[in-house]
DNA sequence: ATGAAAGCGCTAACAG
DNA sequence: CTGTTAGCGCTTTCAT
């Protein structure tokens, strides 16, 4: 264990000369730093973060609290930030919480977030009033559907507007009995709800009904439950001649539900998924999807945490951002 | 900031007490133990890491650093090893170093790996000769192809087995010309080539030859790589009957591919994939593809790291474990 | 331009 | 069972 003492003794200066060398503060002398830089290379010396910390009261890392990482949707999220937060030239760690309240609120505690100077967080279990009971030391920047309490920055692609895109496709292009996998039938604000809000929107918009055995939810968004949501509605004789699937990995397993009923895909039954992954260019068929704009959110959470970190948007009252998302087409539709 | 003294003054007691509240330790009355507990509940108070940390040596942490969380490879395998972690008591935090040799360097640093008690190092760009430059004060399990020093724990699947059942598979199966996608030419011992490893012993080990066209390079493991390989195979005049690919998401542009072509899978040409991944089930034909026992490997990993962590396994010169691999059949091969 | 002193919040070791 | 003392390695402040 080489500390600053050891390379201030070696350099013939004081603790404080090294710490300004280290830190490039100015105020050094040209030769004292080189004897310095000498003493570090020579001893191997790298700074005891933990110290640091405890002393400054920073820690020179973002975080990064997600559900889940083996949905490809925030793998391909936790890539930008991770990308961004490099090229803005700061450190992300990331942590899963496996998606249970119990470790959103062990993740988001004063204690844990402090091992943060920022962060990024999504949470899916937690609500307004469980953020609101609690204290944040830490500047904390929140994505995704979970509501959030005013005073936090928020940042959330527009699930509505890209659902009822979708949709209002599926229907202006000739298929008049559109189910929703992944929807779900009351109206809360998570995920399937928001998406669920769009898809009836685009048929009020058309002058058509719901029908809500056409709403089918899933316990999760696996490529397995998109099978078995399909295979559910074909066995229970419902006619479908289009599926907007709230994932893309919900409509590959549609996809795949669909070949295995002999169906057509887009001449039988039109699909489109929603999060426009690397994956889709390259399935059978192609997949339609839609675009929620991931760079564009990474880059703001980034942008408002930054902000945050240096003190600029305390007290602001900033609402909800919304990015904008658009329909990518592929194959699987007309 | 509520601090440990806070907390003893209004209990009326010394700190120590409240730490060893705090941490669960033995040797606190009954009723003292109650009344610091409900200090720290009036004031919400919650340690102090870094002053912990610096004071302990230890952070509570480990570490899990990986190139990439793009591919559905690494995402899968973080999501395992966060889950176990999770299981032994532990939290995991991630960091990705976006595969460059800078960002490893930076990420294996005695600095930034001392934030951790114990890490599980994924390199793709540093070999044994850097590693062998490098102090570590912290346990390090290596995962992955990257060749590393003896003195290392190092977990990795058996990718010259599995490439090799996979191959005298497709040959055993009446594929003549059997083409590898992501393979390498020359023998280093990176994955690619230790996957071209197994394929060429396949052929080995039933007299048959390899014909060097049929080895196709790629600049990394991406669908669209995976697409174009079988492009360019077919471009340039090449027939082959069976594939190969070195990754299931080259697996999945392969086929996207011969679909464009008109070729059948399996009937005009066999594909299989290597990793297993949770969508190989779902894609249009499903996929063959090895798996590598994720699982055991996370498992391993963490094992291991807890071993040395508790400074049981100092000083042993422990060779490479290699997890056995072995082939799912599904839809693209007869 | 450089240094001395103090202390960030916690816990190991020991004393009572 | 509980308290006192000392110090982890660094940086802030103030002095020279």
């Amino acid at each position: 264990m080489v500390r600053m003492v050891d390379v201030a003794r070696a350099a013939g200066v004081s603790t404080m000369t090294v710490s300004n060398v280290v830190n490039g503060r100015p105020g050094v002398g040209p030769d004292t730093r080189s004897r310095v830089m000498q003493a570090v290379d020579e001893l191997g010396y790298e700074v005891n973060a933990a110290a640091r910390s405890l002393r400054t009261g920073r820690t020179g890392a973002i975080g990064l609290v997600l559900p889940d990482l083996d949905s490809p949707y925030y793998a391909h999220l936790s890539n930008r930030l991770s990308a961004g937060a490099q090229e803005r030239g700061r450190h992300l760690l990331l942590e899963r919480t496996g998606g249970t309240r119990e470790q959103e609120l062990d993740a988001v505690s004063f204690a844990h977030l402090r091992r943060y100077d920022g962060a990024v967080v999504t949470l899916v279990r937690l609500d307004a009033a469980d953020l609101d009971r609690m204290r944040f030391g830490t500047p904390v920047v929140f994505l995704g559907e979970s509501p959030v309490p005013r005073r936090f920055d928020h940042v959330m692609m527009d699930n509505v507007g890209g659902s009822r895109e979708a949709t209002d496709h599926l229907l202006r292009t000739g298929s008049r009995r559109v189910a929703i996998v992944g929807g779900r039938r009351d109206d809360t604000d998570d995920m399937g709800s928001l998406r669920t809000r769009g898809y009836r929107q685009a048929h009020a918009d058309l002058g058509r009904a719901v029908d809500p055995c056409l709403v089918v939810e899933t316990a999760s968004y696996t490529w397995r439950h998109g099978y078995e949501a399909v295979r559910s509605l074909h066995a229970d004789g419902l006619d479908v001649d289009g599926v907007f699937a709230v994932t893309d990995t919900l409509a590959t397993g549609a996809l795949r539900a669909l070949a295995d009923l002999g169906l057509r895909v887009p001449q039988d039954v039109q699909v489109i998924g929603f999060d426009n992954g690397p994956e889709t260019d390259f399935l059978v068929p192609r997949l339609s999807s839609v675009e929620p704009g991931n760079d564009a959110i990474a880059a703001l959470a980034l942008d408002l945490l930054e902000r945050r970190i240096r003190g600029e948007g305390a007290g602001t009252a900033r609402p909800t951002t919304t990015t904008r998302a658009h329909l990518v087409l592929r194959e699987s539709t007309r």
